[in-house]
DNA sequence: AGGCTCTTCTGTATCGTTTTACTAGATCGA
DNA sequence: TCGATCTAGTAAAACGATACAGAAGAGCCT
C-alpha cells in the first residue's frame, strides 16, 4: 500500500525481524524452506518497513536471468506498431511470454555506432532475443550475436540457427504462378526503402533490396514469371502511405503495369487507396496483390499469400521459452487466397 | 563477432591489458576520460577475448537505472495488440522511447497472487511504468504503487498524480447529445466484461464495469441521454468479436434499441458486423457509434469520438522521460466525428 | 542411546559492474 | 621556480540480492 522508502533492502528486513538475509530472500523465493509463521512475519515487517520486494536488477545479476526477452524489429520501434503483421506477430509471442511469466522488452533498433555500449540492444537486461525482420548485416544484429544471448529469427538466414519461417520463395512462386496464369506480363512491385522516404517515390535496382524476406520474394516472382517486365518501386519504409505513394507513381507512368505487388499488405492496400483515388478498379483495370494475409487484408477483396503469423509468434516465444522444444527450425505452411483485386491482364492495345 | 565466451567479465580484460578494472569501465562509458590509444587497445582485447560489454544487469544494478520503461496493459498482453487504439498508444510510447534510446518492457498483468514476488510486475527491472487502462483496484496497481518506480498514467484516477487523458465525461456528453438530438431513447451500451467472454452475451448493472473510463463514459451518456432507457450488454472482453456477439444479441431482442454505443470502436466496428449479417443498414435502420477513432473507423463510415491516441503515448513517455517537463497532468482534446452509421432514429410503432 | 533423516534457519562468498576518492605526473601562468 | 590546474589512470567500496554449504534441533527407528 504505502510507497517504498528508499534505502530499505532485504538487509534491512532481516535485521529488523531478526533472522539472516538469506531467510528474508527464502521468504520471497522459496515459502517452502520456512515455517508459515516466520514468513508471515517477514512479510509484515517488509511491508511495515516500506520493502517492496527484492530488487529487479540485483536478483538478475546474481541469480542470471531476467524475467524478460528481447524483440528486435524491423526499423523504428514506432513503424513496427503500424503493420498489423508485425502487431500479429507480438500478439503471438506475447502470448507465450504470458504463460511462461514473462516480460516483452521491445528494444530500438540503434542505427549508432556499435562501439558505444550505449545502444539499447548492449543495455538490455534479456534472458533470449526474437528477431522480427530485421535486414541482414544491421550492426544490431552483431551486437546481439556477440553479447551471446539464445536468439531465434523469423529468417533463416540470421546468425541463429533457431527460426521459425515460411518458404519465401515458394510462397512468391505460387502467387507469381497465379499472375502469370492471368496473363500479367508487365508488372510492379513496391518494396520497402528506406531511402526513399520523404522524397518522391522511385525505382529501384536489386541492390536497394535489403536482403532477407524482399529477395527471397523478389527471387521467386522471378522465378515464376520468367517472361515478365518486373520494374522495383518504392514509396518509403514499409508502409500505408508508401504503399499509395509507389503504386499512384506506377499508375501514372507512361508505360502503366497490369499488375502491381505489395511485398507486404499494408503497401498493397496503399496501393488499392492509389487505385481508388485514380477511380480505377482493381483486379479489373489494375491487379493488385499483397503478402501476409493481414486482417484487413479481407475486407478490402485483395489477394494475397497467407501466413500463420500469430503461430509464428508462438512458436518463436516456444523456441525461446519452453525447454521441452525440440525442433530448432520450423516451415510453417502459406496458402495463396485468390479474391477480387487480382484478374486477367486487360489486352494490351 | 565472433560469440560471446561465458565467464569472461571486465575484470578478465582488465587484467589481459594490464590496466584497472575502472579503465576498462571507462572504455566503454567515458570515453573522454583515457587515451584514445588505450581504449583502442582495451577494445581490441576485448574483442579478442570474446568480451560482450559490460553486463547488463550488473550494470543497471551498480547505476540504478535499467534503461527500459515498463508498460502495464489492460488485461491479457495479447489482446492488447488486437485494439488498435491500444496499438496506436503503443506507437506514440515508443516514438519517445527511441529517442531517450530506452526500451520498452510489455508486462502482462499477473492476476496471480500479489505476495509470491513471482509476477513480471515485480520482477521487471524498470526505471518507470506506464499504465494504460489497467482497471482501478489491479492487484498488478499495488505491486507497482508499492515499488515506487514512478509511474504515469491514462487515467487520473491512478495512484500516480501523473497523467495523460481525455475528459471522458465530457466526450461521452458529446456523442450522447448528438444521440439525443437525433431522436434516440431506447439505445444499448457494449461493454467490456471479461466475465461474460466464453459465455452468451449479457445484460449487465452498472456494478458489473471496471472503474475508469467505462463508468465515467457511461456517466457522460446518461447525462446527455436523460430521458433515455439505456442498457449494459457484453459480449465479453473488448474485442471485434464480443462486439459482433454483443450487438447480435441486442439486435435479436424483442425490444430492440435504436442505437448501439460500442465504448471503443473495437466493438462499434462489431456491431456493424452483427448489423451487416442481418441484412441492416447503419445509420439507417438502426444507429452505431464508437469510441476512439482508431484508422479502421473511418473506412466503415463510424460515428465515433476521436481522441489522438499517438499523441496521448508521446505526452505519456514525455511524462516519464523528459526531465524537462513540468506539467504533470495533461487533458487532450477530443472531437465528435460524425460519419454514416448514425443517423435518425426511426420512428417507433 | 545412538545413528539417521528432515526441517528450518544461518553465514558468507559472490554475481559484474560503477562510483568515489585519490595519486602521480604533466602543463602552465606568473 | 613555485603552486595551481589538468590529465590519465588506480584501488577499494559499494549496489542488493541469491547460492551454497552447514548446523542446531526435532523426530523416528532399532
Amino acid at each position: 500500500m504505502c510507497a517504498a522508502v528508499a534505502g530499505v533492502t532485504l538487509k534491512t528486513v532481516a535485521k529488523a525481524v531478526g533472522v539472516s538475509p538469506s531467510t528474508v530472500s527464502n521468504a520471497y523465493n522459496k515459502p517452502a524452506q520456512l515455517s508459515a509463521a516466520l514468513r508471515e512475519r517477514i512479510l509484515a515487517t517488509a511491508a511495515e518497513l516500506g520493502y517492496a520486494g527484492p530488487d529487479a536488477s540485483a536478483r538478475a545479476l546474481r541469480s542470471g536471468h531476467a524475467g524478460a526477452i528481447g524483440v528486435l524489429f524491423t526499423d523504428k520501434l514506432s513503424y513496427a506498431f503500424s503493420d498489423p503483421f508485425a502487431v500479429g506477430f507480438l500478439a503471438g509471442l506475447a502470448e507465450v511470454a504470458e504463460e511462461f511469466s514473462t516480460s516483452l522488452l521491445l528494444m530500438p533498433l540503434s542505427s549508432n555506432d556499435p562501439e558505444s555500449g550505449s545502444t539499447a540492444v548492449q543495455q538490455a537486461a534479456i534472458d533470449a532475443a526474437a528477431i522480427f525482420c530485421v535486414p541482414h548485416g544491421h550492426p544490431s544484429l552483431d551486437i546481439l550475436s556477440a553479447r551471446g544471448v539464445p536468439a531465434a529469427s523469423t529468417d533463416p538466414g540470421t546468425f541463429t540457427d533457431s527460426w521459425v519461417a515460411i518458404d519465401e520463395v515458394a510462397a512468391a512462386v505460387e502467387l507469381g504462378e497465379h499472375l502469370t496464369r492471368l496473363g500479367h506480363r508487365d508488372v510492379v512491385v513496391l518494396v520497402d526503402n528506406a531511402a526513399a522516404s520523404g522524397s518522391r517515390p522511385m525505382e529501384m535496382g536489386l541492390g536497394d533490396i535489403g536482403s532477407g524476406n524482399p529477395t527471397q520474394r523478389l527471387e521467386g516472382l522471378r522465378k515464376a514469371m520468367p517472361e515478365a517486365r518486373i520494374r522495383l518501386v518504392s514509396g518509403g519504409h514499409n508502409a500505408f502511405e508508401s504503399g499509395v505513394a509507389g503504386a499512384g507513381w506506377a499508375l501514372d507512368a507512361q508505360d502503366r503495369p497490369t499488375a502491381i505487388i505489395g511485398l507486404s499488405d499494408v503497401q498493397a492496400l496503399g496501393a488499392l487507396e492509389a487505385l481508388r483515388i485514380r477511380g480505377l478498379t482493381p483486379g479489373r483495370d489494375v491487379t493488385v496483390t499483397g503478402f501476409d494475409d493481414i486482417p484487413a487484408a479481407e475486407s478490402a477483396g485483395l489477394t494475397t499469400i497467407h501466413q500463420p503469423i500469430k503461430d509464428k509468434g508462438r512458436a518463436l516465444g516456444r523456441l525461446l521459452l519452453d525447454p521441452t522444444t525440440t525442433e530448432r527450425q520450423l516451415l510453417l505452411p502459406t496458402e495463396l487466397v485468390v479474391r477480387s483485386s487480382s484478374g486477367p491482364a486487360p489486352k494490351q492495345l
